[in-house]
DNA sequence: TTGTTTAGTATACGATGTATAAGAAATGCC
DNA sequence: GGCATTTCTTATACATCGTATACTAAACAA
């Protein structure tokens, strides 16, 4: 990345996502909040990857919680928006939304 | 690209530019909208690599624009929205603008 | 101990993002 | 005319990001 260094779309996305989840933002919840919030069916690979570069960039950071009493509930590992992580995120979307004004088409 | 086929970050910026820009859309005055409204000083080349894709994708086209009479005024490629652009444009600020929704950082 | 469910890892490859260098078409001026 | 200067475009190359598929791991249930 050049200057002032941007993320990309979908990043911006997932780290939105951890915006809205705080304490509980792994994988698949995170995919889920993707899909309900855009539509949009991403593929939890992609949500992985994506997370793992993010942590790579230090705009998040995990811990692996404590497995689940239920079937299936395996130990998640849980990220969460570090203050660079939330720095990068309010820049692209201050960059969004600054394209957007005028337009009319929709506001957060 | 996928099911709803997506478009990247800067596409959607340089689409935003084409919607505000109309009629005297091209690179340079692309490049200068984005500046202004993102404060983000993108590359020339990226800008007319980026139409160039956006126009293999029929979400933009362009024609040259007729020779202007001032020093160094070459004719200028002129570019603006396709219809199946501007859809793709308003899904993607869509989900940017759901994804946004009850963070309260910006409203377009 | 096998099956089912939830979750995560590895990996590969196409799509996008970004920069640099070079080319083309105007005007201005000697 | 011919060369400098300005505005705009093309070509190209490579890094980063997006996406899908296949595989692995850890929990409970029967």
């Amino acid at each position: 990345m050049p200057k002032g260094d941007a993320i990309g779309g979908f990043e911006q996305l997932v780290l939105l996502a951890l915006a809205h989840l705080g304490e509980d933002a792994y994988g698949v919840s995170i995919r889920k909040e993707i899909a309900a919030r855009t539509g949009r069916d991403v593929n939890i690979g992609a949500v992985y990857t994506t997370l793992d570069r993010l942590e790579g960039k230090g705009l998040a950071v995990s811990v692996i919680g404590e497995p689940t009493a239920e079937r299936g509930g395996r130990a998640k590992r849980l990220f969460r928006l570090t203050g660079a992580g939330r720095t990068a995120l309010e820049e692209s979307c201050r960059a969004v939304v600054g394209m957007m004004k005028g337009l009319g088409w929709g506001e957060a």
